[in-house]
DNA sequence: CGTCGCGTTGACGTTGATCAATAGGCGTGG
DNA sequence: CCACGCCTATTGATCAACGTCAACGCGACG
């Protein structure tokens, strides 16, 4: 994979904060209420795959992803990947106590980022308690995200861990009349994120499908057909 | 296992931070300097596999390892374990922003910790711009560890993660004359941690030995004798 | 209509888990 | 001091889950 550097022209920057304010009507939790970082925002695009900074980038940003799917990723040497995060609308990345970004973000989907200045953030975090908090529940939200992941990758099984995949995605997933909802990434960022191969999740997806436990549309499209009985395999 | 509620006779609590701060003579990391956390620290100490605090439990306090060792786990329903983490001196554990702990804490040697009330902390970040900082840098700290670790359970072979789980303790540990540190906790402890049985983690101290990376003195004291050759393993 | 990328499926191999037996360290009590 | 028991660690034999390698299907796109 060659590294293109991203350019984005004028136009695809909305006046600050607009976008980003509009989007928040479908917002929930504690860490995306309409906050004052949202002051000093500025709205992106980005096209699928398309890398938002790479590691050793310097982490000059930080991100809150308003529409689409971020996947933030590590490689080892020899080309073995990891995606420590899939990253939902209204949830935030990129934030760091280091000069350089350690992991690579990249657009799953066409993605609608917020895009708030290291420096601005760091001066209000100072000036502003409220923004403190929110600064420090934005990264204990990722720490417990990542703490469940570790449980996942250490001591689970294949099915369980893409069971539980599945039903993460369907709770913050929209779900249309027959029960679908999307699930954008490719087998291999699934594998990826749960550390497995594409061959082990295909065929976990066609037994949960020879079980009538799921339904596939394609291959990115799922409907779950027994949530409850596959809630009930992860814990 | 039985829970037990730790109480603690007023002797085993020195005058407030005084501990504590005899004991910051060692640090280096830049999450550790000196900080005006410590005004409102109060150490404790707990015996080798005591609780510090279980899962479900208020988190009510923050701490800090002053000295030994402290392993935070989780539990699925069916008795498998994951240690998230082990904290050594001068690192910060608990800092939440959920009501009540996800994880539970133990110690795995003789430990002395220094606790902070979660409530004066709170008022800190507020009040104090460098205790905001340094809070946001404490669970950016813990975030960076968990992300390496994920890409170790996500990717790494059995050999590579107890590589990986050797070098990290043979750099914070104190190496004795003839090149040996201690290992405090137990083999299903480093089982757990890497998302192994202990007949797999015991398979390669026996392997690593045969071919002279490493010596073994009893269990719980190795030294390294290829640190270079090991580190290419991992990189 | 051919090619390409992605996903699925099958056959087989390997890593690490499981089950089982034994060894070693350590505290307790005689 | 030794004997015993207990707990932890090591080692061996076997097994199963998941990975690897390979073939094929299928839809998108030129």
């Amino acid at each position: 994979m060659t590294r293109t550097i991203s350019t984005f022209p004028a136009k695809t920057h909305p006046p600050l904060g607009a976008l980003a304010n509009a989007a928040l009507g479908s917002i929930r939790r504690s860490v995306d209420t309409q906050s004052s970082l949202d002051e000093i925002g500025v709205v992106m695009r980005f096209e699928r795959d398309q890398a938002i900074f790479y590691v050793g980038d310097d982490a000059d940003y930080y991100y809150k992803v308003v529409d689409g799917l971020v996947r933030l990723s590590d490689m080892l040497a020899d080309g073995r990947r990891q995606i420590i995060d899939f990253v939902k609308p209204s949830h935030y990345f990129g934030f760091s106590s280091q000069k350089e970004h350690l992991f690579q973000a990249e657009a799953v989907s066409d993605v609608t980022l917020v895009r708030y200045a290291r420096r601005r953030v760091d001066t209000m975090v100072v000036e502003r308690p409220s923004v403190a908090r929110l600064v420090v529940d934005i990264t204990n939200d990722s720490l417990r995200g990542l703490q469940r992941q570790l449980v996942l990758l250490g001591r689970r099984t294949a099915k369980e861990r893409l069971v539980a995949f599945l039903l993460d995605f369907a709770k913050s997933a929209e779900t249309d009349s027959r029960g679908f909802f999307q699930l954008p990434m490719s087998r291999r960022d699934i594998a990826d994120y749960l550390g497995l191969t594409i061959e082990t999740v295909s065929r976990i997806f066609s037994e949960l499908k020879r079980d009538r436990d799921i339904e596939l549309a394609g291959s990115h499209e799922v409907a779950l057909r027994r949530a409850e009985e596959l809630a009930l395999l992860i814990e």
